[in-house]
RNA sequence: GCGCCCUUAGCUCAGUUGGAUAGAGCGUCGGACUACGAAUCCGAAGGCCAGAGGUUCAAAUCCUCUAGGGCGCGCCA
């Protein structure tokens, strides 16, 4: 097995990219020699839902009818004529003509069992593309506020982003992958002061907790730390002399914690911790508001009154009200950036009344400085971050970009729950569910995987109990359980003095079965599978792929008991070809659970529940 | 009030970016082990794809409207 595909070497074509360019050619012949129109519309080539369909369906003579002036069936004719014509190979078996005027065709058999020498050849690798050319990425998740530990919410942030990473990876993209430290600002001002009174309670003093402060346990171990550190020297200084070194020194320890839960859900690494603090340092920000100042995307006036949250606007004494707790008004102007124009609701202000920057200034500036460094920007957000998109791209827009330069996946919210009860959350309440705690007591990979069994911009019911039962309710368990049985046959043909399996053509011939060729085709497809989830940015597709396959190798294991047609039988050379099929499919599960950073165990651990 | 997301079998959800007769798990009912892991599998029942229009050869998928649920809508970050 090699380790992965050598860089520069494109990896092989997929089979649906053989039967595309035959197409193509046909196509192009066709159309050079007048027949009908250069193709416009794309043309797709999709396995069809009924295999009786053939091996690919394809909606040439559909999408060309219109333009060709020829009934679909009519045109399909001629186009397979075309076909017939470049495929010199012979890679076609056969064609016909269905339905509207779809060309269903078949490949020779060949074709697919030439295709999996591919997984032994390639190995670990098995599934890498150059899909994605090379083309760098900036992948940014979490980027969880430095004021306490990862919640639920994060981990599913955390396990989305970094299989979307993983996925950029594996179909040929350049990805880095990015956290933005929010360490400037209110909020981790607010983390020091509270630090502040739990160093003052730690000298014995009474201190009243705000509600806005962070109660947890962890702002204690903070002030403890100061306390062993600097002694009293804080205690009765101004509060502009500690607050800096209180909240570097929060915000450094909350890293840590954060940094040991990311490593607890299996996200190892980063390569790059941006720093909003350092942004404004080094100057980046005032120099991000000068660019825009020299490209009139700036302009200084009043904002419009802040809808209410509820209901209709609200009179505007109310308004001002508001606004004057806060400390600011209606009235003040503002240097606003003209978002508006570039299809955001209104124009955003970048800098506040005082003057300084605000924290939509500093992350555009930041987006700006990111998008100089890759040439596309992932952002994994929470869905309360939803309405803050547009701007982004507005911003992206303005300074010269695409929009689509910065794709955002958005992640729904977790609802925690224990054998269907709904588990208690909530900030304000103050019993939030720690990342930590669920993975302790589910397990990283369980956590992992069930992070994933839904597209991301659904919410997703989390059970704490399913999540720790050894049984195939629990996806995870069920996938994980099918390799370790695949694994288990591989074991018993060797103790039964089998050779090792090896790619052999005229073995793997002997897979005339109709699930061995579902299965076949599966394993080949895997590659394509992993390439469309990258460029998807869904990550949830290669659970589900992994769990239809394993369910298609069950049911072909346990209809072999009942038919007598065994893994390993009789025949040297069926067992052979059957061995090599049950190789390629643990390697496509193995590679899969790779992507989603779950492992593929040899055995199963702990015994069945029911002996007798 | 406005924006975004969601609405598919009794429940929880997929649906390959517009393809042919809409799928899976759970649950219900009925079945399958004297040999490769029954931690598995097979079968049955279960659907107006929230509703109404539109776009076209073709719509669960795209557009508009309506109804429900969620999340947002600050000079917070």
């Amino acid at each position: 097995m090699r380790p992965a595909a050598a860089p520069g070497i494109p990896p092989p074509p997929m089979i649906r990219d053989l039967v595309r360019d035959l197409f193509e050619k046909a196509l192009a012949r066709g159309a050079a020699a007048g027949r009908w129109p250069a193709a416009s519309i794309p043309v797709t080539v999709e396995p069809p839902r009924d295999p009786r369909h053939g091996d690919f369906a394809v909606n040439a003579a559909l999408v060309l009818s219109k333009a060709a002036g020829k009934p679909p069936r009519e045109l399909a004719a001629s186009i397979v004529e075309e076909l017939r014509a470049v495929d010199a190979d012979g890679a076609v078996a056969s064609v016909e003509i269905a339905g509207p005027g779809f060309i269903n065709l078949r490949l020779a058999a060949d074709v697919w069992f030439r295709g999996l020498a591919e997984v032994e050849r390639q190995g670990a690798a098995f599934g890498r593309t150059g899909a994605g050319k090379g083309k760098r990425v900036n992948v940014e998740f979490v980027s969880a506020n430095p004021t306490g530990p990862m919640h639920v919410g994060h981990g599913r942030n955390a396990v989305t982003g970094d299989v979307v990473a993983r996925l950029l990876d594996w179909s040929g993209h350049a990805v880095t992958r990015e956290y933005y430290v929010n360490d400037f600002g209110a909020q981790v001002q607010t983390l020091a002061r509270s630090v502040h009174l739990r160093y003052q309670e730690l000298h014995g003093r009474q201190v009243v907790f705000p509600p806005k402060g962070y109660p947890g346990e962890y702002v204690v171990d903070i002030a403890r730390a100061v306390k062993a550190a600097d002694g009293d020297r804080w205690l009765d200084a101004p509060e502009s002399s500690w607050l800096a070194p209180f909240r570097d020194r929060a915000v450094e320890h909350v890293l840590g914690m954060i940094r040991e839960d990311l490593e607890a859900i299996g996200v190892g690494r980063y390569d790059v911790w941006s720093s909003e603090k350092a942004l404004y340092q080094s100057g980046a920000v005032e120099r991000f508001l000068a660019e825009l100042t020299a490209k009139d995307l700036v302009y200084v006036g009043k904002l419009p009154p802040p809808r209410s949250k509820k209901g209709a606007p609200p009179p505007p004494a109310h308004v001002a009200a508001i606004a004057d707790e806060e400390g600011m008004t209606a009235a003040d102007d503002l240097t606003l950036f003209r978002s508006s124009q570039y299809g955001d609701e209104v124009d955003r202000p970048v800098k506040k009344a005082d003057g300084t920057p605000t924290y939509f200034c500093a992350d555009i500036a930041y987006h700006w400085q990111k998008r100089q460094r890759a040439d596309k920007l992932v952002d994994v957000l929470g869905a309360d971050h939803g309405g803050y998109v547009p701007r982004l791209k507005a911003a992206l827009q303005a300074l010269g970009h695409q929009r689509d330069d910065l794709h955002v996946v958005l992640i729904q919210m977790v609802n925690l729950t224990r054998g269907g009860e709904a588990v208690k959350m909530g900030k304000r309440s103050g019993n939030v569910v720690w990342l930590r705690e669920v993975v302790d007591e589910v397990g990283r990979d369980a956590a992992r995987y069930l992070f994933l069994t839904r597209r991301a911009d659904a919410q997703l019911d989390f059970d704490l109990d399913l999540a720790k039962q050894q049984t195939l309710d629990n996806p995870v368990f069920y996938v994980q359980y099918g390799h370790a049985r695949i694994a288990s046959i591989l074991r018993r043909a060797a103790e039964a003095g089998i050779a090792a399996p090896r790619y052999d053509l005229e073995a793997v011939r002997r897979l005339a079965l109709p699930e061995e060729q579902d299965l076949l085709r599966r394993v080949l497809s895997f590659p394509e599978l992993l390439a469309g989830a990258a460029l998807a940015f869904e990550p949830h597709r290669v659970a589900y792929f992994l769990q239809e396959t394993i369910a298609a190798f069950h049911s072909y294991y346990t209809g072999g008991k009942r038919t007598g047609e065994r893994v390993i039988g009789p025949d040297p050379v069926t067992t052979a070809g059957r061995l090599y099929l049950c190789k390629a499919l643990q390697q496509v599960l193995a590679n899969g659970l790779a992507v989603l950073g779950v492992a593929a165990p040899e055995r199963m651990e702990s015994a069945p529940v029911d002996e007798e």
